[in-house]
DNA sequence: CCATTAAAGATACTAAGTCTCATTAAGAAG
DNA sequence: CTTCTTAATGAGACTTAGTATCTTTAATGG
């Protein structure tokens, strides 16, 4: 009995297939934990999810996902790397350091300006990598209303 | 007999001290490896180049180092995480991809566009990490020459 | 010079990931 | 629908980076 697969983890299963890849029962199974994550999730976090998968299983999963552009890793402040999953092609994540949530930055515009300060140091830029840390809108606005309700 | 320490190792175990920690034989062990490092390096080259300290020591200087702010992590565009000696504050790397060398750029200007960018998503920036990759000068000079000498 | 206490060393443990190898199951072909 | 090939799985050993615990050692303040 094939389970039913919600929109995005169909369209995450169809990437992988059209990288030539099977579309096996345990992908299946990660594509649509992967689909009902709200926020940055580490292995253990899906493992929890699917204990019935191999510990390896599961690596190996991510580590397609992250090849076939559908899962990116995001740095957290103190350098621990979680998955999420990515729009297609470059892009920056806004991190709440409360609510833990992120926001994709797709428009990338330091690229022009670390190209100048690369060259300016003689140095030929081939990539970056951006994170962004703060506060979410929510979370400035829930502290916002603790204050008034305190008053 | 307490081994002659370079200017540079001498400085980072001044810093430990700052701070209220012992300058022991085994900091003063770390210091002296870590002012003799040209690049990044991992707890692992330090324990190469001193067997005779105990693994958990080497983790334990490591971490007081970052957090007296003598070393800083970087990360590698595959997301492996190393050390470096760091200029005291906020600073970026450009890490050359060729050689693994690696400058510091002191002056950060993306603050300004990604206080922008962030203000227009809603999202109070509280800090940002950023990693340049690319080829150093003298990687791209020494590429140069290669092509002159094949013509 | 001694007492206090931070730090070291040994070692077990955790977390994240890879490797190997025998078994299973996609999916292409008949 | 069955059969074949080969990719993928699962189990489990191994690796790498780091932390925790606990006993012993040694830095420094008095």
């Amino acid at each position: 009995m094939r389970r039913r697969l919600n929109a995005l983890a169909e369209q995450l299963l169809e990437t992988v297939e059209e990288q030539g890849y099977r579309s096996t029962s345990p992908r299946r199974a990660v594509a649509q934990v992967i689909a009902k994550q709200d926020k940055h999730f580490t292995a253990e976090d899906l493992r929890e999810q699917l204990p019935s998968l191999g510990r390896a299983t599961i690596f190996r999963s991510l580590k397609l996902l992250v090849e076939t552009g559908v899962l990116c890793r995001v740095l957290l402040e103190d350098g621990d790397l979680h998955y999420q999953l990515s729009p297609q092609g470059h892009h920056h994540h806004l991190l709440c350091v409360e609510c833990g949530s992120s926001q994709d930055l797709l428009s990338c515009d330091i690229e022009k300006l670390l190209q100048q300060t690369s060259a300016s140091h003689g140095f030929e830029l081939s990539g970056h990598w951006l994170e962004v840390y703060g506060r979410c809108r929510s979370c400035c606005e829930s502290e916002s209303l603790v204050e008034l309700t305190a008053v």
